[in-house]
DNA sequence: CGGCATCCTCTTTGATACTG
DNA sequence: CAGTATCAAAGAGGATGCCG
């Protein structure tokens, strides 16, 4: 059934394409490092574009090659969970050294792309820093406009970022607007004021961005 | 002309993989930082499998997207080029790691795989390691047996280990013999002497390799 | 030769619809 | 919710032809 079409290199890098190079691959053990356990339409919903035959091929692929685990929950509930192996683990540094990679290809813009604020977990925990360790606890909320649910949350606290997909109780900042507003602001090439002449809502203490911001 | 497909995704890692996540894109990248410029026909025979329309059209795809650089030589000796851009070398430490994954898979047997020595050098400058950096410079030179140009030159003196592609003058050590055998030595998986009676042809000094490899 | 372009067949993808 | 079924369109793979 599946060619299993491989490039047929005695080559490590060939194998390991072997395993995570088909389309969608590294775009769904993305959603998995990002979200760990998924259900089905969680992963629908975090890969726009994907066709539903497509991402049951590939999970199904990956499970055979020992990078996704499925978990099926009791007849109850009836609901299976896809996880990554401690091997599919282990592609997180790929995918953040690609990710830092492709970047500077953010900077063009966004017309027409479909864009989750949880993307952005590896960008924010790779590229802010929390310089102000001995001071309170801060939370900011990223907000894509369109989706009420479309929102991630930044703690920083004691020297530490932690990212974590969907709202929090009481956030000392809360941006809200288009992506490459959020991205702009988040690279520290729009300043706050900037972004909100162009359209930004900007809702609670800037303080809270300019403490993770890097110094300029 | 080209379809451009792309994931329409705002996120970091979706842009770098419309750039790189072509089948054979970054096959293609490897070959040009083993390399270096490039022929054409260098590029086919160290990218085993390719169609020749493939291989012209992701390298136009490549220059497109600011990867790659083409250089056309004088009508003389009319010659075209292929170079890695500043931005395309960037790509190393992605491949680095990414092979650095894939490594374990090259465990199966490779019946059927093409196999180039010089597909060895990541892995050889990643993993082995001069432990006698005071002791006099040293040259292994690795050989895939089939072909008399399949061969790779290490050398490794002053803590350093280089690579280069092709053969050497007076090597200390060659080895030639089957991919499986070239790599579980290398990987110190298997120790010359099972190495030998597997059908690896040794000639020279084994103390050369000892220098090279891990503990143990 | 070196660097492709063309033609052809086969597989994969993408979009949509449907089901236990 | 978690997929399978279907089908048109695009892409991959292989052979060969062309042109400086």
């Amino acid at each position: 059934m599946s060619a299993d079409r491989t490039y047929g290199q005695y080559c490590a890098l060939a194998k390991a394409l072997d395993v995570v190079g088909d389309r969608w691959a590294l775009l769904i053990i993305r959603e998995l490092l990002l979200r760990g356990a998924c259900r089905y339409t969680d992963l629908q919903t975090g890969l726009p574009g994907i066709a539903t035959n497509l991402l049951a091929a590939r999970l199904r692929r990956l499970e055979a090659d020992g990078v996704v685990r499925r978990e099926a929950a009791q007849p109850p509930v009836a609901i299976t969970l896809f996880h990554l192996t401690e091997r599919g683990k282990e592609l997180e540094p790929v995918l953040l050294l690609l990710g830092a990679w492709g970047a500077p290809l953010m900077a063009e813009p966004a017309a027409g792309d479909a864009f989750c604020t949880h993307w952005l977990s590896f960008p924010v925990r790779q590229f802010l820093h929390d310089r102000n360790p001995d001071g309170p606890p801060v939370t900011i909320l990223l907000a894509g406009g369109g989706d009420a649910r479309n929102v991630l949350t930044i703690e920083a606290g004691g020297g530490k970022i932690h990212t974590r997909i969907g709202g929090a109780e009481s956030p000392d900042l809360v941006l809200t607007g288009a992506a490459q507003l959020l991205v702009g602001v988040l690279a520290g090439k729009l300043r706050l004021s900037e972004a909100k002449a162009a359209g930004l809502v900007v809702e609670g203490d800037p303080a809270a961005l300019e403490r993770l911001l890097p110094k300029g």
